[in-house]
DNA sequence: CTCTAACAATACGCACACGTATGGTTCAAG
DNA sequence: CTTGAACCATACGTGTGCGTATTGTTAGAG
């Protein structure tokens, strides 16, 4: 363990970040096991006796690559859509900015399939429970019930990951241009009821026993 | 590579199936890294050397055991729902099977986080397309044009795959018993809508811009 | 100029998995 | 009883990744 001195902590924290950096491409494209020592080292032109200077071990670096990930996607996101007030616009926001990044979906989507790893999961826990609370308060500041909102949020953000993963798996099956914004605007309009009756279910007859149509 | 007689043939490939079975229990706990000879074969108690008589590697026991899940997530689940000629029935009931197994999950969950190697995205992509399609059919004899079907047979698929992610990712987050039945209705309710309009679009107000409650 | 901290290269031992080669066991056919 | 196919065990070589130890190299403090 090495013991940085004041003046060379900023040149030792940033090839430390280097690090980290590259092992989060490395998950982005390869999973979690390509966090590996020596390959990173290779890509990044060095050797493993870089490594264990700035590290102890790979799973040191596993973690500081995982803090990064949660800060950029926790904080900075919710930072950057935080500023509307309007619950509609942020629950909105929220699903423009999902399917913005392409790499950040298959980041998370790597770092999710890592979730037998305790390490891991604690981070991926954080990182889901984060958004899906923060869905929850948009929908309850849209009049939905605690429960209610719940569901919605829940809802909301399953049908964003699985979209991640569609992306990913089948990218022939997602639209692009107006088709895929024709597609978004279906999902936003579905997911986000814009009345709410008193006892905090949507208005619009979502339960009504209506039939479907063709047979009448 | 073997040339396996007539007469034996049959405990042949039970054998080999034992070993494509136990692949995906491995991949459905460990990935597909986790399919590795040596400690599959310490699993089934033997060794090496029963392996590579059955197989001639280890991509040739993946393609095996991808065979059969490709078997078992398109074929077999198609046809216990087939029966139901009715549309809306068929989609719920897609929806009810999607959120039975767990271990089936987990396991396309595992699966597809392997999409990088060729081979196997190749059966993500054939099983994930099937259920796709099969769900663009049931929204077009429901009413609905071809391209608004395949928006809510995405739709509708995303979010299966979501909750399949949030229930490995946060069990906690998913509800149980009576809870979960009324996610599960209000999802159903939600996603398939009960009415067509002549132009293929659903009749309620989905995209009447009818300003949320809460800011009058 | 010297010394020391920061950083990096090289070399080593270890573990584990792939794939091969070869020998052993069982069983049925002839 | 012999033979050969089916099936499995053992042993080996190779590759690769982790972690450690040891030895440079560079730059700034004194």
């Amino acid at each position: 363990m090495p013991a940085p001195s004041a003046a060379s902590e900023a040149r030792q924290n940033l090839t430390a970040n280097a690090w980290a950096d590259a092992a989060l491409e490395a998950i982005a494209t390869g999973g979690l096991d390509a966090v590996a020592v020596e390959p990173l080292a290779r890509k990044l032109g060095v050797t493993k006796g870089s490594f264990y200077w700035h590290f102890n071990s790979r799973g040191e670096l596993i973690r500081a690559a995982l803090d990064l990930w949660e800060k950029s996607e926790t904080v900075d996101i919710l930072a950057r859509i935080e500023p509307t007030s309007d619950p509609y616009e942020r629950i909105v926001n929220v699903f423009k900015q999902a399917n913005a990044s392409y790499r950040a979906g298959r980041l998370y989507l790597a770092i999710a399939a890592g979730e037998d790893h305790p390490v891991v999961n604690e981070y991926v826990r954080r990182v889901s429970e984060a958004r899906m609370n923060y869905l929850r308060d948009c929908y309850r500041d849209l009049g939905f019930s605690e429960s209610q909102a719940r569901h919605w949020a829940r809802f909301a953000y399953a049908t964003f990951m699985g979209n991640l993963q569609i992306r990913r798996d089948t990218p022939d099956a997602m639209p692009q241009g107006a088709e895929f914004n024709e597609y978004l605007r279906l999902m936003i309009t579905t997911l986000i009821p814009r009345e709410v009756a008193a006892d905090g279910a949507p208005e619009h007859p979502h339960v009504v026993p209506m039939r479907r149509a063709g047979t009448p």
